[in-house]
DNA sequence: AGAACTCTTTCCTTTACTTCA
DNA sequence: CGTGAAGTAAAGGAAAGAGTT
């Protein structure tokens, strides 16, 4: 039995009320684990959401359209349920609030959403999103003031305006267990202090099944992301988070392996680079100092079978047949390009 | 049909935290 | 014990794509 205090959003005032939860329509987590539970509803309407209607309010979520069309409904609901039996007691606050991983692992386990989700998988996305969106919406930290609203949103000691995506951020971290790190609330000075963004360390367990999920594929849908981050006990946003980030750890090393690469094609083409300038300067020194052969027609063309370079042996080859004044010069060239290359070289002559 | 708008997702950069030498 | 480097979780913004009006 939940009190239920409704602002509701169709302008028509709504009774504070009591709702009896194993009556309720609804399907909820507390429902799951609460029977008798005094609680306290708060329900944000579209009121709170300026300018939004019952349409706006469908087409929010593409992801979970199917999920909250069939849930109850969608106005923003605030549990604040101070109690419930059957759950762990060992919070310091005596407070049972599902964002703890703790009372998670009541959930029911087994998420499967393909793209044709049968009536009970749809139950079970239906239990399990509007226990993120309830526990979502209850950071005891925080007076989640802004979801959906303009109220003031204070963030180290500055006042901002969030946007929704934003805050939704904010509340999913807020949701499970983060809940003295960072939010879109009110918070004390005190408080600030105690906020400061606070890393939590994934254990190996969670970075190795992580690491697997990656390797099979590394993006997610949000199903697949939901289904995993139920699965490793961490929020859905923790799971997007850490695919992200390793998709850039990816890049950045594919990115180093083609620098390194790029890096030795570059060395390999500056030393080719050097040995055709110093070709060149042979074959400029060679012209200038007998012109006279430079008017023979004959050249030759000796190509590399294995690295298919051209080589220019052939006008040392015809230097060698042709002048003798010049072999000693010549062979000597010759002779080094062929132990450069250690193998056969194919000539052909051209006339 | 297409422009405007909204929402979601991904990528990228930066920040902040943790661990280790 | 303090410090810097490396690794990484997370924040925040931009851009793209898809759906809606």
């Amino acid at each position: 039995m939940e009190l239920a205090l409704s602002l509701g959003g169709d302008n028509t005032p709504k009774p504070i009320l009591f709702l009896e939860k194993s009556s309720s329509s609804s399907s909820s987590l507390h429902e799951n684990k609460v029977n008798k539970d005094v609680g306290f509803c708060m329900v944000l309407g579209k009121a709170c959401n300026e300018g939004e209607d019952e349409v706006g309010r469908k087409k929010r979520s593409r992801n979970h359209q199917e999920i909250r069309s069939s849930s109850i409904d969608p106005s923003l609901q605030l549990d604040l349920i101070p109690f419930s039996h059957g759950v762990s007691k060992n919070t310091s606050s005596q407070l049972s609030f599902p964002w703890l991983s703790q009372n998670l692992a009541t959930e029911p386990a087994g998420l499967t959403s393909g793209p044709a989700l049968d009536m009970t998988n749809r139950r079970q996305l239906v239990v399990v999103d509007e226990a993120e969106e309830g526990a979502a919406l209850s950071s005891p930290n925080s007076e989640i003031s802004s979801f959906q609203m303009n109220f003031p949103i204070y963030r180290n000691g500055k006042l901002i305006n969030m946007k929704r995506d934003q805050c939704e951020r904010d509340r999913d971290n807020n949701r499970w267990g983060n809940i003295n790190n960072y939010s879109c609330s009110r918070i004390s000075d005190e408080e600030l202090d105690a906020s400061a963004r606070k890393k939590l360390r994934l254990t190996k367990e969670q970075s190795a099944f992580l690491e697997e999920s990656f390797k099979e594929h590394n993006t997610l849908n949000p199903k697949q992301k939901l289904a995993l981050a139920k699965q490793l006990n961490l929020r859905p946003r923790q799971v997007e988070v850490w695919f992200q980030n390793r998709r850039a750890r990816t890049k950045l090393k594919q990115t180093e392996v083609d620098c390194e690469y790029l890096k030795k094609c570059c060395e390999t083409l500056t030393e080719e680079n050097k040995r055709l300038h110093k070709e060149l300067q042979e074959l400029r020194a060679l012209k200038s100092s007998q012109p006279f052969y430079m008017q023979l027609p004959a050249t030759t063309l000796t190509m590399c079978p294995s690295c298919e370079r051209v080589v220019t042996t052939s006008a040392i080859t015809t230097i060698n047949t042709t002048t003798p004044a010049t072999t000693t010069t010549t062979t000597v060239a010759a002779s080094n390009t062929v132990a450069l290359h250690n193998h056969k070289l194919i000539s052909v002559m051209t006339k």
